[in-house]
DNA sequence: GCTTGACCCTGTAGTGACTACAGGGTTCAG
DNA sequence: CTGAACCCTGTAGTCACTACAGGGTCAAGC
């Protein structure tokens, strides 16, 4: 093999990449599909390994595929002003900082019911939680039991 | 219609559960199928709302359904020991917990980067940060796109 | 030359917990 | 008796991969 190309398996290595994730990622259109050699080998040029980090930052950071579409787009264009960046990167600060306090409801919530002094089930805490109280309702009353 | 039962969409109504979702819970064995109407229509004992109940407030908390079932298993046995209940609290605290820490550093790192003072992309935090720096690498090296 | 093992290929199906139809049938009030 | 609101089944889509199945290719050592 040429000394300047890499086998999927090389590129995968040097990215950090699993081989998989990089043909999934020529399928949904993020990198490049690469000359094939006579028995159908990928063989990529050595530069497609910072597209391949600049995927896997972006994902690291949480960035769905579609925004490092959009990412990859707007690097293309250094000279252009990077408001649509910024305004992505803001965007999806505001989503992770909406699951962080969603996550953390849960987990608030969770730390009052999992270390619970009860011994028997019509006394657990959790078990309790999860029932509700209506007068004609208790925790047997989850019955029905499709088991 | 009787007036002790329910059809699925006064049921939905009444556990706070999308109609689809009712139907899905069934296919996954959480709840018993329910008796049928000559035309086919389902009619639900009153009692299964709070079995939904339940099912809805442990998704709350983020339990899977797996979780769940576990949970409705051992809420039928209401005199013994709640320790298995227990460990599935804390076990899935634990996963809570993990998933917060990651999103935690996603937001530190957002932070530092969505709001950005550069104009223009060559000088953007955010694609700064994703584009790697190798000698032969800038953000413009992110090249070969597929568009 | 031959074998062996590591690598590569395509295509499909699975993950979790729903959601969204498509394409019908039923019920009930006006 | 008509129309809206409800119900039915079954399938496919979501997201970002991952895991095969069932093959083909390559390079090193014998
Ligand atoms: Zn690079
Ligand atoms: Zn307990
Ligand atoms: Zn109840
Ligand atoms: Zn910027």
């Amino acid at each position: 093999m040429s000394a300047s190309t890499l086998t999927i398996g090389q590129l995968g290595n040097a990215a950090g990449v699993n081989v998989e994730t990089v043909r999934y990622y020529e399928k949904v259109g993020l990198i490049q599909p690469p000359p094939r050699s006579a028995s159908g080998y990928r063989h990529y040029p050595a530069g497609v390994v910072h597209r391949l980090h600049f995927i896997r930052r972006g994902r690291e950071l949480g960035f769905t595929i579609e925004e490092i579409r959009a990412l990859l787009t707007l690097a293309h264009h250094p000279d252009e002003p990077c408001a649509q960046a910024d305004l992505l990167a803001r965007q999806h600060l505001a989503e992770v900082e909406a699951k962080i306090a969603d996550l953390t409801r849960m987990r608030d919530e969770l730390s009052k019911l999992a270390f619970c002094d009860g011994h028997a089930v019509h006394d657990c805490r959790l078990l309790d939680a999860l029932s509700c109280h209506d007068d004609h309702c208790s925790v047997e009353a989850v019955s029905a039991s499709p088991t």
